[in-house]
DNA sequence: CGCCTGCTGGCACTGGGTGTCAGCTAGGCA
DNA sequence: TGCCTAGCTGACACCCAGTGCCAGCAGGCG
Protein backbone atom coordinates (compact mmCIF):
# COMPACT_ATOMS: atom_id res chain seq x y z
CA UNK A 1 0.00 0.00 0.00
CA UNK A 2 1.07 3.21 -0.54
CA UNK A 3 0.98 6.53 1.49
CA UNK A 4 -2.34 8.03 0.79
CA UNK A 5 -1.23 11.50 1.53
CA UNK A 6 1.82 11.01 -0.87
CA UNK A 7 0.54 13.42 -3.74
CA UNK A 8 1.04 10.99 -7.01
CA UNK A 9 -0.50 12.45 -10.13
CA UNK A 10 -0.18 9.33 -12.14
CA UNK A 11 -1.72 8.27 -15.16
CA UNK A 12 -4.29 6.50 -13.26
CA UNK A 13 -5.64 9.70 -11.27
CA UNK A 14 -5.60 11.54 -14.39
CA UNK A 15 -7.72 9.25 -16.40
CA UNK A 16 -9.96 9.40 -13.63
CA UNK A 17 -10.15 13.07 -13.03
CA UNK A 18 -11.34 12.89 -17.07
CA UNK A 19 -13.85 10.29 -16.60
CA UNK A 20 -15.14 12.63 -13.40
CA UNK A 21 -15.14 15.39 -15.49
CA UNK A 22 -16.51 14.19 -18.92
CA UNK A 23 -19.47 12.35 -16.18
CA UNK A 24 -20.09 15.88 -14.70
CA UNK A 25 -20.36 17.67 -18.32
CA UNK A 26 -22.92 15.01 -19.93
CA UNK A 27 -25.27 14.96 -16.20
CA UNK A 28 -25.14 18.59 -15.95
CA UNK A 29 -26.22 18.95 -19.87
CA UNK A 30 -28.84 16.46 -19.58
CA UNK A 31 -30.45 17.84 -16.39
CA UNK A 32 -30.48 21.59 -17.30
CA UNK A 33 -32.18 20.18 -20.73
CA UNK A 34 -34.90 17.65 -19.28
CA UNK A 35 -34.09 18.91 -15.75
CA UNK A 36 -32.92 16.71 -12.73
CA UNK A 37 -35.77 14.34 -11.48
CA UNK A 38 -36.64 13.41 -15.20
CA UNK A 39 -32.72 12.42 -15.90
CA UNK A 40 -32.27 8.91 -14.80
CA UNK A 41 -28.65 6.79 -14.42
CA UNK A 42 -29.43 5.11 -17.36
CA UNK A 43 -29.93 8.50 -19.30
CA UNK A 44 -26.10 9.36 -18.31
CA UNK A 45 -24.23 6.33 -18.47
CA UNK A 46 -25.33 5.74 -21.65
CA UNK A 47 -24.40 8.81 -22.84
CA UNK A 48 -21.17 8.91 -20.83
CA UNK A 49 -20.50 5.53 -22.26
CA UNK A 50 -19.66 4.26 -19.20
CA UNK A 51 -21.95 1.69 -16.95
CA UNK A 52 -23.97 1.95 -14.27
CA UNK A 53 -22.17 0.55 -11.45
CA UNK A 54 -19.26 2.90 -12.58
CA UNK A 55 -21.24 6.03 -12.16
CA UNK A 56 -21.99 5.45 -8.42
CA UNK A 57 -17.97 4.71 -7.99
CA UNK A 58 -17.83 8.41 -8.79
CA UNK A 59 -20.57 9.62 -7.50
CA UNK A 60 -22.02 8.51 -3.76
CA UNK A 61 -25.63 10.10 -5.07
CA UNK A 62 -27.36 11.55 -8.26
CA UNK A 63 -27.79 14.42 -6.35
CA UNK A 64 -23.52 14.71 -5.66
CA UNK A 65 -22.79 15.29 -9.43
CA UNK A 66 -24.45 18.48 -9.26
CA UNK A 67 -23.17 19.23 -5.85
CA UNK A 68 -19.85 18.78 -6.13
CA UNK A 69 -18.63 21.37 -8.29
CA UNK A 70 -21.11 23.89 -6.23
CA UNK A 71 -21.10 23.29 -2.76
CA UNK A 72 -17.55 23.92 -1.44
CA UNK A 73 -15.89 21.56 0.80
CA UNK A 74 -15.62 21.70 4.35
CA UNK A 75 -12.52 21.40 4.61
CA UNK A 76 -11.28 23.74 2.04
CA UNK A 77 -13.24 26.75 3.27
CA UNK A 78 -11.78 25.84 7.01
CA UNK A 79 -8.47 26.51 5.25
CA UNK A 80 -9.77 29.49 3.67
CA UNK A 81 -10.53 31.11 7.48
CA UNK A 82 -7.70 30.14 8.33
CA UNK A 83 -6.24 32.23 6.25
CA UNK A 84 -7.90 35.71 7.39
CA UNK A 85 -5.68 37.62 9.47
CA UNK A 86 -6.31 36.75 13.35
CA UNK A 87 -7.79 39.57 15.12
CA UNK A 88 -10.24 40.16 12.11
CA UNK A 89 -13.78 40.24 13.06
CA UNK A 90 -15.61 36.72 13.03
CA UNK A 91 -18.40 38.01 10.62
CA UNK A 92 -15.99 39.87 8.47
CA UNK A 93 -13.95 36.58 9.02
CA UNK A 94 -16.65 34.01 7.92
CA UNK A 95 -17.79 36.64 5.18
CA UNK A 96 -13.97 36.72 3.61
CA UNK A 97 -13.27 32.83 4.04
CA UNK A 98 -16.96 32.47 1.95
CA UNK A 99 -16.19 35.01 -0.49
CA UNK A 100 -12.53 34.02 -1.28
CA UNK A 101 -13.69 30.69 -3.06
CA UNK A 102 -15.57 32.07 -5.95
CA UNK A 103 -14.23 31.73 -8.71
CA UNK A 104 -14.20 33.00 -12.22
CA UNK A 105 -17.71 32.32 -13.66
CA UNK A 106 -17.14 31.87 -17.42
CA UNK A 107 -21.09 31.16 -18.40
CA UNK A 108 -22.76 33.26 -16.11
CA UNK A 109 -26.25 31.88 -17.78
CA UNK A 110 -25.33 28.43 -16.81
CA UNK A 111 -24.91 29.57 -13.74
CA UNK A 112 -28.32 31.17 -13.14
CA UNK A 113 -29.92 28.10 -14.85
CA UNK A 114 -27.54 25.70 -12.39
CA UNK A 115 -28.93 27.58 -9.26
CA UNK A 116 -32.20 27.82 -10.42
CA UNK A 117 -32.17 24.11 -10.58
CA UNK A 118 -30.67 23.91 -7.02
CA UNK A 119 -33.61 25.99 -5.58
CA UNK A 120 -36.19 24.29 -7.37
CA UNK A 121 -35.13 20.89 -6.58
CA UNK A 122 -36.18 19.39 -3.40
CA UNK A 123 -33.79 16.61 -2.97
CA UNK A 124 -31.28 18.89 -4.41
CA UNK A 125 -32.03 21.21 -2.01
CA UNK A 126 -32.01 18.88 0.86
CA UNK A 127 -28.73 17.51 0.24
CA UNK A 128 -26.77 20.80 -0.16
CA UNK A 129 -28.32 21.74 3.11
CA UNK A 130 -26.65 18.73 4.48
CA UNK A 131 -23.67 19.42 3.20
CA UNK A 132 -23.71 22.84 4.40
CA UNK A 133 -24.02 20.85 7.94
CA UNK A 134 -20.77 19.30 7.27
CA UNK A 135 -19.48 23.19 7.29
CA UNK A 136 -20.21 23.33 10.90
CA UNK A 137 -18.21 20.94 12.07
CA UNK A 138 -15.18 22.49 9.86
CA UNK A 139 -15.75 25.78 10.86
CA UNK A 140 -16.96 25.86 14.19
CA UNK A 141 -14.03 24.48 15.96
CA UNK A 142 -11.73 28.04 14.39
CA UNK A 143 -14.33 30.26 15.05
CA UNK A 144 -14.83 29.52 18.56
CA UNK A 145 -10.63 29.42 18.87
CA UNK A 146 -10.98 32.91 17.61
CA UNK A 147 -13.81 33.82 20.11
CA UNK A 148 -11.60 32.90 22.71
CA UNK A 149 -12.96 30.63 25.87
CA UNK A 150 -16.44 30.95 27.28
CA UNK A 151 -19.26 29.63 28.53
CA UNK A 152 -21.37 27.87 26.17
CA UNK A 153 -18.65 28.50 23.25
CA UNK A 154 -19.80 25.69 21.40
CA UNK A 155 -23.41 26.39 20.60
CA UNK A 156 -21.98 30.08 20.35
CA UNK A 157 -19.64 29.17 17.20
CA UNK A 158 -22.39 27.20 16.15
CA UNK A 159 -24.53 29.33 15.59
CA UNK A 160 -22.91 32.02 14.14
CA UNK A 161 -21.71 30.01 11.00
CA UNK A 162 -25.37 28.40 11.08
CA UNK A 163 -26.28 32.02 10.69
CA UNK A 164 -23.80 33.05 7.95
CA UNK A 165 -24.43 29.97 5.99
CA UNK A 166 -28.18 30.60 6.63
CA UNK A 167 -28.04 34.15 5.62
CA UNK A 168 -25.59 32.64 2.43
CA UNK A 169 -28.50 29.95 1.15
CA UNK A 170 -31.36 33.03 1.48
CA UNK A 171 -28.70 35.38 -0.84
CA UNK A 172 -28.51 32.95 -3.04
CA UNK A 173 -32.04 32.89 -3.23
CA UNK A 174 -33.12 36.33 -3.55
CA UNK A 175 -29.41 37.01 -5.91
CA UNK A 176 -31.52 33.58 -8.21
CA UNK A 177 -35.03 35.70 -8.02
CA UNK A 178 -33.36 39.34 -9.01
CA UNK A 179 -31.87 37.59 -12.04
CA UNK A 180 -27.99 38.01 -10.86
CA UNK A 181 -29.27 42.01 -11.09
CA UNK A 182 -26.53 42.47 -8.00
CA UNK A 183 -23.43 40.62 -6.87
CA UNK A 184 -24.07 37.54 -4.41
CA UNK A 185 -22.46 39.51 -1.87
CA UNK A 186 -24.35 42.48 -1.71
CA UNK A 187 -27.70 40.18 -0.90
CA UNK A 188 -25.70 38.18 1.94
CA UNK A 189 -24.73 41.51 3.85
CA UNK A 190 -28.21 42.73 3.47
CA UNK A 191 -29.65 39.16 4.95
CA UNK A 192 -27.08 39.67 7.61
CA UNK A 193 -27.60 43.06 8.37
CA UNK A 194 -31.50 42.32 8.70
CA UNK A 195 -30.77 39.79 11.57
CA UNK A 196 -28.01 41.61 13.85
CA UNK A 197 -29.27 44.54 16.26
CA UNK A 198 -28.93 48.05 14.76
CA UNK A 199 -25.35 49.10 14.81
CA UNK A 200 -25.11 51.07 18.35
CA UNK A 201 -23.96 54.83 18.31
CA UNK A 202 -20.40 54.72 16.21
CA UNK A 203 -17.85 56.81 17.43
CA UNK A 204 -16.17 57.20 14.41
CA UNK A 205 -18.72 58.69 12.53
CA UNK A 206 -17.18 58.51 8.57
CA UNK A 207 -16.60 61.87 7.22
CA UNK B 1 -68.57 15.69 -3.80
CA UNK B 2 -68.82 17.29 -0.55
CA UNK B 3 -67.43 20.77 0.57
CA UNK B 4 -63.53 19.75 1.58
CA UNK B 5 -63.52 22.90 4.21
CA UNK B 6 -66.48 21.32 5.90
CA UNK B 7 -65.31 18.97 9.00
CA UNK B 8 -67.10 15.71 9.03
CA UNK B 9 -65.65 13.30 11.85
CA UNK B 10 -67.77 10.35 10.65
CA UNK B 11 -66.50 7.27 10.97
CA UNK B 12 -64.24 6.75 8.54
CA UNK B 13 -62.12 9.65 9.22
CA UNK B 14 -62.01 8.27 12.90
CA UNK B 15 -61.34 4.79 11.56
CA UNK B 16 -58.31 6.81 9.40
CA UNK B 17 -57.00 8.50 12.12
CA UNK B 18 -57.03 5.33 14.14
CA UNK B 19 -55.19 3.58 11.68
CA UNK B 20 -52.59 6.77 10.95
CA UNK B 21 -51.89 6.77 14.89
CA UNK B 22 -51.27 2.87 15.17
CA UNK B 23 -49.32 2.90 12.01
CA UNK B 24 -46.94 5.73 13.79
CA UNK B 25 -46.40 4.09 16.71
CA UNK B 26 -45.89 0.43 15.86
CA UNK B 27 -42.99 2.00 13.17
CA UNK B 28 -41.43 4.61 15.89
CA UNK B 29 -41.08 1.57 17.96
CA UNK B 30 -39.25 -0.32 14.85
CA UNK B 31 -37.32 2.68 14.53
CA UNK B 32 -36.00 2.86 17.89
CA UNK B 33 -35.49 -0.62 18.38
CA UNK B 34 -34.07 -1.40 15.26
CA UNK B 35 -32.62 1.73 13.88
CA UNK B 36 -34.42 3.62 11.18
CA UNK B 37 -32.19 2.75 8.09
CA UNK B 38 -32.08 -0.74 9.23
CA UNK B 39 -36.21 -0.71 9.28
CA UNK B 40 -38.10 -1.59 5.93
CA UNK B 41 -41.26 -0.56 5.10
CA UNK B 42 -42.12 -4.23 4.59
CA UNK B 43 -41.18 -4.79 8.51
CA UNK B 44 -43.34 -1.99 9.36
CA UNK B 45 -46.41 -2.98 7.17
CA UNK B 46 -46.40 -6.76 8.75
CA UNK B 47 -46.63 -5.94 11.71
CA UNK B 48 -48.83 -3.37 11.79
CA UNK B 49 -51.19 -5.70 9.39
CA UNK B 50 -51.50 -3.13 6.42
CA UNK B 51 -50.39 -3.64 2.77
CA UNK B 52 -47.41 -2.00 1.50
CA UNK B 53 -49.68 0.21 -0.86
CA UNK B 54 -51.27 1.36 2.18
CA UNK B 55 -48.49 2.84 4.16
CA UNK B 56 -47.96 5.20 1.53
CA UNK B 57 -51.57 6.07 1.55
CA UNK B 58 -51.06 7.62 4.95
CA UNK B 59 -47.36 8.83 4.92
CA UNK B 60 -45.59 10.28 1.44
CA UNK B 61 -42.44 8.80 2.91
CA UNK B 62 -40.98 7.00 5.44
CA UNK B 63 -39.66 10.06 7.00
CA UNK B 64 -42.79 11.61 7.17
CA UNK B 65 -43.61 8.67 9.85
CA UNK B 66 -41.19 10.62 12.41
CA UNK B 67 -41.41 13.92 11.14
CA UNK B 68 -44.67 14.34 10.92
CA UNK B 69 -45.34 14.45 14.70
CA UNK B 70 -42.20 15.74 15.22
CA UNK B 71 -42.33 19.01 13.20
CA UNK B 72 -44.93 21.23 13.42
CA UNK B 73 -47.36 22.32 10.29
CA UNK B 74 -46.06 25.46 8.50
CA UNK B 75 -49.43 26.90 8.38
CA UNK B 76 -50.15 25.67 12.21
CA UNK B 77 -46.72 28.14 12.86
CA UNK B 78 -47.92 31.02 10.95
CA UNK B 79 -51.52 31.14 13.40
CA UNK B 80 -49.15 30.45 16.21
CA UNK B 81 -47.37 33.74 15.07
CA UNK B 82 -50.34 35.81 13.54
CA UNK B 83 -51.94 35.50 17.41
CA UNK B 84 -48.58 37.42 19.00
CA UNK B 85 -49.10 40.93 19.85
CA UNK B 86 -49.01 42.91 17.06
CA UNK B 87 -46.53 45.39 18.66
CA UNK B 88 -44.39 42.58 19.90
CA UNK B 89 -40.29 42.77 18.71
CA UNK B 90 -40.24 40.36 15.75
CA UNK B 91 -37.20 38.33 17.90
CA UNK B 92 -39.66 37.79 21.00
CA UNK B 93 -42.90 37.13 18.56
CA UNK B 94 -41.49 34.49 16.65
CA UNK B 95 -40.04 32.87 19.75
CA UNK B 96 -43.17 32.78 21.73
CA UNK B 97 -44.71 31.55 18.47
CA UNK B 98 -42.42 28.49 18.28
CA UNK B 99 -42.22 27.57 21.82
CA UNK B 100 -46.57 28.02 22.20
CA UNK B 101 -46.44 24.94 19.88
CA UNK B 102 -44.53 22.75 22.26
CA UNK B 103 -46.80 20.12 24.05
CA UNK B 104 -46.94 18.27 27.32
CA UNK B 105 -43.90 15.62 26.95
CA UNK B 106 -44.85 12.21 29.28
CA UNK B 107 -41.84 10.27 28.48
CA UNK B 108 -38.74 12.27 28.46
CA UNK B 109 -36.54 9.19 27.39
CA UNK B 110 -38.34 8.39 24.42
CA UNK B 111 -38.11 12.71 23.36
CA UNK B 112 -34.41 12.56 23.41
CA UNK B 113 -34.46 8.92 21.51
CA UNK B 114 -36.20 10.41 18.86
CA UNK B 115 -34.56 13.05 18.69
CA UNK B 116 -31.19 11.53 19.02
CA UNK B 117 -32.42 9.30 16.56
CA UNK B 118 -33.75 12.64 13.80
CA UNK B 119 -30.00 14.44 14.58
CA UNK B 120 -28.18 10.88 13.79
CA UNK B 121 -29.94 10.16 10.26
CA UNK B 122 -28.54 11.89 7.69
CA UNK B 123 -31.98 11.28 5.35
CA UNK B 124 -34.09 12.30 8.94
CA UNK B 125 -32.20 15.33 8.91
CA UNK B 126 -32.29 16.81 5.13
CA UNK B 127 -35.92 15.66 5.27
CA UNK B 128 -36.74 17.65 8.23
CA UNK B 129 -34.61 20.96 7.03
CA UNK B 130 -37.32 20.58 3.96
CA UNK B 131 -39.75 21.06 5.84
CA UNK B 132 -38.56 24.20 7.94
CA UNK B 133 -37.67 25.46 4.17
CA UNK B 134 -41.53 25.59 4.47
CA UNK B 135 -41.85 27.32 7.09
CA UNK B 136 -40.01 30.24 5.42
CA UNK B 137 -43.02 30.70 2.81
CA UNK B 138 -45.60 30.62 5.92
CA UNK B 139 -43.91 33.10 8.02
CA UNK B 140 -42.02 35.17 6.59
CA UNK B 141 -44.84 37.14 5.05
CA UNK B 142 -46.25 37.48 8.57
CA UNK B 143 -42.96 39.05 9.24
CA UNK B 144 -42.82 41.22 6.53
CA UNK B 145 -46.41 42.79 7.27
CA UNK B 146 -44.91 43.14 10.87
CA UNK B 147 -41.76 44.77 9.71
CA UNK B 148 -43.30 47.26 7.62
CA UNK B 149 -43.01 48.40 4.28
CA UNK B 150 -38.96 48.90 3.62
CA UNK B 151 -36.25 47.82 0.91
CA UNK B 152 -35.29 44.36 1.01
CA UNK B 153 -38.27 43.51 3.08
CA UNK B 154 -38.81 40.48 1.77
CA UNK B 155 -35.22 38.85 2.31
CA UNK B 156 -35.10 40.43 5.25
CA UNK B 157 -37.98 38.73 6.58
CA UNK B 158 -36.83 35.40 5.40
CA UNK B 159 -33.58 35.85 7.02
CA UNK B 160 -34.91 36.58 10.46
CA UNK B 161 -36.90 33.43 10.23
CA UNK B 162 -33.91 31.85 8.39
CA UNK B 163 -31.66 32.57 11.55
CA UNK B 164 -34.72 31.63 14.32
CA UNK B 165 -35.20 28.31 12.69
CA UNK B 166 -31.19 27.37 12.83
CA UNK B 167 -30.60 28.67 16.09
CA UNK B 168 -33.54 26.41 17.02
CA UNK B 169 -32.22 23.57 15.24
CA UNK B 170 -28.58 24.03 16.81
CA UNK B 171 -30.17 24.46 20.00
CA UNK B 172 -31.99 21.17 19.74
CA UNK B 173 -28.46 20.06 19.31
CA UNK B 174 -26.75 21.61 22.26
CA UNK B 175 -30.21 20.07 24.52
CA UNK B 176 -29.54 16.58 22.84
CA UNK B 177 -25.77 16.47 23.33
CA UNK B 178 -26.45 17.84 27.25
CA UNK B 179 -29.15 15.13 28.16
CA UNK B 180 -31.90 18.02 28.34
CA UNK B 181 -29.98 19.08 31.59
CA UNK B 182 -31.54 21.97 30.78
CA UNK B 183 -35.15 23.56 28.54
CA UNK B 184 -35.02 23.73 25.30
CA UNK B 185 -35.34 27.65 25.39
CA UNK B 186 -32.19 28.10 27.40
CA UNK B 187 -30.25 27.05 24.45
CA UNK B 188 -32.23 28.84 21.85
CA UNK B 189 -31.70 31.92 24.14
CA UNK B 190 -28.13 31.65 24.12
CA UNK B 191 -27.38 30.79 19.92
CA UNK B 192 -30.01 33.70 19.39
CA UNK B 193 -27.82 36.30 21.87
CA UNK B 194 -24.38 34.89 20.18
CA UNK B 195 -25.66 36.02 16.71
CA UNK B 196 -26.94 39.17 17.42
CA UNK B 197 -24.89 42.18 18.58
CA UNK B 198 -24.69 43.28 22.15
CA UNK B 199 -27.10 44.87 23.59
CA UNK B 200 -26.30 48.62 23.44
CA UNK B 201 -27.85 49.87 26.41
CA UNK B 202 -24.72 50.00 27.95
CA UNK B 203 -20.94 49.15 26.88
CA UNK B 204 -20.04 45.96 28.70
CA UNK B 205 -16.80 45.90 31.03
CA UNK B 206 -13.91 43.49 30.12
CA UNK B 207 -14.15 40.56 32.20
C1' DC C 1 -82.35 -2.07 -1.94
C1' DG C 2 -79.17 -0.04 -5.19
C1' DC C 3 -75.96 3.45 -6.01
C1' DC C 4 -71.90 6.22 -5.34
C1' DT C 5 -67.80 7.23 -2.92
C1' DG C 6 -63.59 6.30 -1.00
C1' DC C 7 -60.61 3.15 1.17
C1' DT C 8 -58.08 -1.30 0.64
C1' DG C 9 -54.90 -5.04 -1.01
C1' DG C 10 -52.44 -7.01 -4.80
C1' DC C 11 -49.56 -6.56 -8.63
C1' DA C 12 -46.34 -4.84 -11.71
C1' DC C 13 -43.10 -1.44 -12.56
C1' DT C 14 -39.58 2.40 -12.24
C1' DG C 15 -35.43 4.07 -10.41
C1' DG C 16 -31.68 4.85 -7.00
C1' DG C 17 -28.16 2.47 -4.73
C1' DT C 18 -25.12 -1.83 -3.22
C1' DG C 19 -22.50 -6.43 -3.13
C1' DT C 20 -20.01 -9.46 -5.68
C1' DC C 21 -17.18 -11.35 -9.10
C1' DA C 22 -14.45 -12.01 -12.99
C1' DG C 23 -11.54 -9.55 -16.29
C1' DC C 24 -8.48 -5.98 -17.59
C1' DT C 25 -4.53 -2.68 -17.23
C1' DA C 26 -0.86 0.50 -15.16
C1' DG C 27 3.20 0.27 -12.97
C1' DG C 28 6.60 -1.79 -9.65
C1' DC C 29 10.08 -5.30 -9.25
C1' DA C 30 13.26 -8.82 -10.37
C1' DT D 1 11.38 -9.03 -20.43
C1' DG D 2 7.90 -11.18 -17.84
C1' DC D 3 5.49 -11.80 -13.56
C1' DC D 4 2.64 -9.91 -9.80
C1' DT D 5 -0.59 -7.18 -7.64
C1' DA D 6 -3.36 -3.06 -6.83
C1' DG D 7 -6.94 -0.69 -8.52
C1' DC D 8 -10.05 0.05 -12.00
C1' DT D 9 -14.04 -1.70 -14.96
C1' DG D 10 -18.51 -3.90 -16.70
C1' DA D 11 -22.01 -7.23 -15.81
C1' DC D 12 -25.31 -9.35 -13.03
C1' DA D 13 -28.20 -9.94 -9.22
C1' DC D 14 -29.96 -7.92 -5.62
C1' DC D 15 -32.60 -4.59 -2.06
C1' DC D 16 -35.70 -1.11 -1.09
C1' DA D 17 -38.49 3.24 -1.62
C1' DG D 18 -42.12 4.98 -4.11
C1' DT D 19 -46.02 5.00 -7.99
C1' DG D 20 -49.85 3.64 -11.26
C1' DC D 21 -53.43 0.74 -11.94
C1' DC D 22 -57.23 -2.23 -11.04
C1' DA D 23 -60.52 -5.04 -8.87
C1' DG D 24 -63.00 -5.61 -4.54
C1' DC D 25 -65.14 -4.23 -0.42
C1' DA D 26 -67.48 -1.18 3.12
C1' DG D 27 -69.63 3.23 4.70
C1' DG D 28 -73.17 6.76 3.68
C1' DC D 29 -77.45 8.03 1.47
C1' DG D 30 -81.65 8.30 -1.30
Amino acid sequence: MQAADDARPGLWARSRQRAYDEITEVAMDLFLANGFAQTTIDEIVAVAGISRRSFFRYFGTKEDVVLDHFIADGAVLRAALERRPDGEDIWAALRGAVFSLAGEVPDEERLLAVSRMMYETPSLRARSMEKHLHWYDHLAPEVERRLGAGAGGKLRARAIVGCVVTCLDLAGEAWLQDGAAAPLETYFDAALNAIRRPLPTRPSPPG
